[in-house]
DNA sequence: ATCGACTGCTTCAACGTTTCAGCGCCATGG
DNA sequence: CCATGGCGCTGAAACGTTGAAGCAGTCGAT
């Protein structure tokens, strides 16, 4: 294979690559014999070069197997094609979580799509924060950043929203209603779940098991749950107990409401895995679910299918919610945005049998 | 506050920053009255740079809030800060299991202690695998890759190797004896726990619940299995079926077992959740754990400390694991590594309930 | 024949960083 | 009184990319 290259330029063009770090333009043009900004161009598909060059082009490239250097491009762009996602507290916290699972497979395919790098950025320790991330940040390694915090109180939000850069929340955030944010309806969940317990069963004693209630998401969740049950028309009678969404805590707070609550027909749980909890101590109570005490819980992370009975539960649509953010994070760093500043996506309410049976 | 600036340069320098994109050396070289290479240099503590100067310039650097702009320092520099971890097949299959959480979580946390950005890759979907990672490796966004990957027979594993990367594998490649890999010895992890089930408690029907067979842990767990076994010289009776690591298939892998094999006096299974799936299956059929049948599984990442009875297993240290392969994928980057090929980090054995009363 | 427009490329500058050679200065030693 | 050299800094170059400006050549219209 003899491979002629017009030899005018004093840089050793024609050597066999062997150690060589990586394709650059130059070695592209070199190679066809024209400019690097000729080569740039007819890979961007300018108009103005030829037809015949372009192709000439992208088969050197290919050939040479060229990739764009990213660092070359971002200090070129002034930002990086990648974003960010970060997430709060350690990485202990975020990683056992299913929540997050989910959220980061949604954000990995969405900038896949994109052909984008996806930086994950946790909080060293929770004492100073905000080192990590911010410095990711501001660095500019990633041009846009997901924040899928929890807590109501977590500062490191505001001074995320704050630096002008570009940030979407996952979740609801009443403090920061200019923060473009996506999420679903909790309320609209917890009440929608809240009123098949009492309209489509009949229920009216219920207990709900809150998660803590400085996460916005607990809050919201309880809200829905107290707004279903006044609107309902019937007199029904609730109780609270708060847990802290594990299903040790859900346990306990099950303990607590049946100690407390005498002729309980129904508990809801703010989440699964607490719900999971309350189901143990049911079980180990000798109650029978639903026959005794119809159980629901949120979130349908997969846990909820394999109990048995299965449990009636709010699927929430995490990797939807990753997705999306990203999808909304890349507008607004292009951008192309039409202010498109709360997303809100739908839920669905999944019934299983730990409700009672699904008759009329 | 004055703060006077000489002002001999024509840019305007005097400004109040307003919304400027980012700090760069140069504003803090005006912002000091000394050129960007000087305040380069004072930055990283370079010798010749007088002590008055660099406390200077760590000042204005601290209150302009300069943050070095990792494209320009990359692209300088020849590679990139940060590393990227690789995941197998899509991101779905990934974060669906805890081992990848945990090793997650021991990345970042090497990765933050260097103050290296973390990219995460995933392929985009099975058939064309490559694409997604390759890219973000042959694009220099990161200057090494964390590849975790189980199965045997995957194509890019070895494609990643020979591309001449830093790349660290976790897990064990018999067909890749020069890449760089961090990992247990599975095989004695599995002897290990076999071995107490024989000696320790005098068991000698025994059933392996296996993970596919494409999977090198899978393999080498069966593998020490056997060993034990045979290592033991008693008479010992085994069989195997053959699960896929979920807990779905080692409940039918059980009910397999319990078929076929009569008396069976213990079962391992290859990890926790089949484990678990076992232990489901044996209740439903009202065989008493360790009493009636003894159980033990394999990881520890969180199930087996929480079912009635508590599973003896062995505990892979997959946080560990992680922060290690991060250790050296840097050391490799950095070039100071004295040929690390093989890194074996050690297991515990963690007894519990399951296997048996822990008498002598 | 001359002008303008268009085509297809090249040249040049810039992004922010690091590093190396070099420069003026002063102190020291011959 | 001049050579030497350390000190503390400056200037320039380079990394790979992109895009505006420029520049030959051609073609159509005047």
């Amino acid at each position: 294979m003899t491979d002629t290259v017009p030899g005018d330029g004093p840089s050793g063009a024609g050597r066999t690559a062997g150690r060589r770090a990586s394709v650059t333009l130059k070695d592209v043009a070199t190679a066809v014999g024209i400019s690097q900004s000729a080569v740039s161009m007819a890979l961007s598909d300018h108009p103005r070069i030829s037809e015949s060059t372009k192709q000439a082009v992208r088969a050197a490239a290919a050939r040479l197997g060229y990739v764009p250097n990213s660092a070359g491009r971002a200090l070129r762009a002034g930002r990086s094609t990648s974003i960010a996602v970060v997430v709060p507290h350690t990485g202990q916290h975020v990683f056992g979580h299913p929540y997050f699972m989910h959220l980061l497979v949604g954000v990995t395919a969405e900038a896949n799509a994109r052909d984008a790098a996806l930086m994950l950025s946790t909080n060293p320790d929770e004492t100073h924060g905000v080192a990590a991330y911010e410095r990711v940040l501001r660095s500019q390694a990633a041009s846009g950043a997901i924040v899928a915090s929890a807590s109501i109180t977590d500062p490191n939000v505001n001074r995320m929203v704050d630096a002008a850069l570009p940030v979407v929340l996952i979740g609801r955030f009443v403090h920061l209603p200019h923060a473009v944010s996506v999420g679903i309806d909790e309320i609209a969940g917890a009440a929608a779940i809240t009123r098949h317990l009492v309209e489509e069963h009949g229920l009216t004693r219920i207990a709900h098991i809150s998660g803590p209630l400085d996460h916005q998401t607990a809050v919201d969740r309880y809200e829905g749950f107290r707004d279903a049950l006044a609107a309902s028309g019937k007199p029904c009678t609730h109780t609270l107990a708060v847990g802290d969404f594990s299903e040790e805590s859900g346990r306990a707070a099950a303990r607590q409401v049946l100690d407390s609550m005498t002729d309980v027909q129904a508990i809801f749980a703010a989440n699964d895995e607490m719900a999971y909890g309350a189901m143990l101590e049911l079980r180990s109570r000798g109650l029978r679910i639903p026959e005794d005490v119809a159980l629901a819980g949120y979130d349908d992370f997969g846990i909820s299918r394999l109990t048995t009975p299965g449990i009636t539960t709010v699927h929430v649509p995490a990797e939807a919610l990753g997705r999306k953010a990203a999808a909304v994070l890349f507008d607004l760093v292009d951008g192309t945005a039409p202010e498109p500043v709360h997303t809100v996506l739908p839920f669905d309410l999944v019934i299983r049998e730990s409700c009672g049976t699904h008759a009329g």
